[in-house]
Formats: C-alpha cells, sequence, structure tokens
DNA sequence: CTACGATTAGACCATTGGTCTAACCATCGG
DNA sequence: CCGATGGTTAGACCAATGGTCTAATCGTAG
C-alpha cells in the first residue's frame, strides 16, 4: 500500500498518478504493464514514484484496493442474508449475483481490475493485491455460509473451507463464461439464476 | 512448438535444453522464468535456443506438451465412460478423478507445470500452452458430458458450455483445496468423492 | 542566515526477452 | 582438392524492464 505521506501529496498528482496506474493495469494486467510508462504519463519521476510506494506491486495493490472500495460503494450494502427458510436464502443470494455481476458488466475498468488480481488465485505466495481482494470478501462468504447452514440451507458435513472452495469456484466459472460470451441484460438473470440453482444443489444438506 | 528441426538436435543436448527449461518453469512459473538462466544451464548459447525454438513462449509450449504427454502416458487409458445408468456413470468419473489427483500429488513437477499453465485461464488470448493444455482435455470432456446425457446422468436444459464451466470450475476448487491443505492417501478418496458428489447434484437432471 | 529534513529528478544498474552478424563446418559439384 | 553453399552456432548487441542511488532543491525551524 502507498505510503503514508502519499497522503500529503498533492491531490491533483495523486489522482495523476492513480489514474494512469489504473490505466496501465487494467488495459494490460499486472504482468504487462510497465511502471515507466505510468510515470510518463502522470508526468511524475522515478524517484517521486518510488518516494510514494514500495514498488510496481505495491502501486497495484494500492490501485485494487482504491477500486474494490469504489465497487463497494457502488454496489451498496449487501447485508448477509437473515432469511428464515432456503428458498428465500437462496433468492436473496441470487439477486446479489445478478446484481453484482450487472455492475461488472458496467464497469468494465473494475472487471478487468478484479479478474486481473483474481487471476493468479491459488498461487504458492498470493500477491498483495490478491490477498487485499480475498479478504475484502471472505469474512463475507463466511457469515453468509454459517447464516444458510443455521436454517439448514446448506450442508454441514463437510469442511467449510472445501464447501466455500467449491462454490467460490461454480462462482468463477459463471463470471467466465460470461465474459467469454457477452450477454445481453434479458438473458442475464436466467444465466445466473440457473448456476445459483446448481449451487443450492450441490450445498443443500 | 519447437521447429522440426530440433528433432536433429543431438538428443543430449535435446536433454539438456528440456531439462533446464521444465526445471526452471516448475521452481518460477512461466512468468518469473529467466530464459538467460535456461540457456545458462542447458550450456547451450543463445542463438541456438532461437534456432529451435520461437522465443520464451514456444519453449514453454513445447515443454508443457511433452509434460501432458507424459501424464497422459503415466495416467493410462481413461476411456469415455460407457455406463449403462448415473451411479455407474458417477462411480467411474470418480475412479478417474482420484487417479488422477492421486498422480499429480505424487509428480509434483507435472502438477507444477499444468497449474502454472492454466493459472491464467480465461485470459482474452489463451497462451500457446494452455490451448495445448484445453485442447487435450476438451473433446474428453465434451464427450464425456455428451455420454452423461444420453443415460440421463446429466441434465441437458443448459447449455453445454455452461455445465462444462462449471464442472470445471469445482475441478479446479477441489485441486487448490488438496493443493492448500496437503492431505494424506487415506483421506482423499472421501474428499474427491464428496466433490464428485457435489458435481453430481449440480448437473443432474 | 544557516542548517536540516523532506522531497524530487533522473542517471544509473543488472537483467530481461529478443535480434543480428560473423564465423564455423560439413557436404557437394566441379 | 578446391571453393561455394547452406545449415548451425556463439555471443555481441538492443530496447525495455523494475529498482537503486546520489545530488540537488525546497521549505521551514532555530
Amino acid at each position: 500500500m502507498a505510503r503514508p505521506r502519499f497522503d500529503r501529496f498533492p491531490a491533483e498528482q495523486q489522482d495523476a498518478v492513480l489514474d494512469a496506474a489504473r490505466r496501465e493495469f487494467v488495459t494490460h494486467g499486472f504482468a504487462a504493464a510497465s511502471l515507466n510508462r505510468i510515470i510518463q504519463a502522470a508526468g511524475v519521476s522515478k524517484g517521486t514514484m518510488y518516494y510514494y510506494f514500495d514498488g510496481k506491486d505495491d502501486l497495484y495493490a494500492d490501485v485494487i484496493r482504491r477500486q474494490l472500495e469504489h465497487f463497494a460503494a457502488s454496489a451498496g450494502a449487501l447485508p448477509v442474508p437473515h432469511a428464515s427458510d432456503a428458498d428465500e436464502f437462496w433468492a436473496t443470494l441470487t439477486e446479489y449475483a445478478e446484481r453484482m455481476l450487472g455492475l461488472l458488466a458496467r464497469d468494465p475498468d473494475t472487471a478487468a481490475l478484479l479478474r486481473d488480481s483474481f487471476a493468479g488465485a491459488g498461487s504458492p505466495s498470493p500477491s498483495e493485491a490478491e490477498r487485499q481482494a480475498t479478504q475484502a470478501t471472505m469474512p463475507w462468504l463466511r457469515e453468509t455460509m454459517a447464516a444458510g447452514q443455521r436454517i439448514g440451507a446448506i450442508r454441514d458435513d463437510l469442511p467449510d473451507d472445501l464447501l466455500l472452495a467449491v462454490a467460490f469456484g461454480m462462482g468463477r466459472a459463471l463470471d467466465a463464461w460470461l465474459i467469454a460470451r457477452p450477454i445481453d441484460d434479458a438473458q442475464l438473470p436466467g444465466v445466473v439464476a440457473a448456476v445459483l440453482d446448481m449451487m443450492r444443489r450441490a450445498l443443500r444438506p
């Protein structure tokens, strides 16, 4: 994450750096992004860049963090469902998924960044950016699953981690499928509902 | 893939290059692997390397291809299940999955390579290596799914691609979970069976 | 006014994947 | 046996990369 002193960097230049970085990471992904190009586009010297950030990874992690915050804000509150039966529980989750995927479809920058940062998921040593993204989601997921188990919507005969991983894998599959085959708004709910129903079947007690 | 003339390269040096490349890709992954280190370790000049391979990507794709062949050979024949009922169908698939995961656990080099080459799956422009790996598996998966549908073990009310993606996502989740939490041979079948059962529930008509 | 700490610019570094040229060497035609 | 041809090789070279370092600049406190 950016050094604390970055806060004292003139706001205008903060934006210049962060905007340039976001554009570069969005269009090239982390691996192919060029720090030199970012520096040039931001109109900032290399010394300055390294004075405020630890390096490319650090800058990337910061961009991801900000983008996650931005996305979370635009998504609004997604309270852990406190449903009383499985139907209601899964209906809520399906609605959530539809909303998120709709937002991602309408916010390609965020989508590209998040997908890029999740691409290396499962690597032996997750990047700071990936850690950010995971840590922002995991507690919510855990609580939601616990809630589902409490009302008997989700099985509890298997390790939580395994259930979570499987559900997560299905979610990623849905996302990947939607990217590969852009679909119009009318069809989206159907596909989302179908996959969420598969999730429900897989996780049912 | 390696240039055809690579066949005429002295076998000893072929091995030197391929071994060095495999070691490098296994220990660092594609992105962090250094072609210069490979060249040095193989005792071959840069000119020679580029005379036989198109570049880093090409060498990587070739290593992956060879590793896939090696793995396929060690796995033995995995015929598309021609079961008569769903129980038999899924029992066969479960047995396959157990076998493959057991092999991967016992062959860390192959496992590391395949995981690395699949890491960027879903990228806009899949690497040649990923294309290799996908192309080697997809026909089998499609046929297996078709067979499952024929005997009523798998639903056919959704696009094949979507079902395949979801199943694949669950498979990857299983694999990732097993990496993160190394498990002894006694427990493996239980976990595999559990996930395959979840797959079955999700894909049941 | 001085001195000090924060800030900045950009030269510089090793390393990267990739290109290119000059030499080498075996084979073949004469 | 000579010379030319074409496959092969070594490694200098290139632009670009992420990262380091030093010297200068700036603002402010004493």
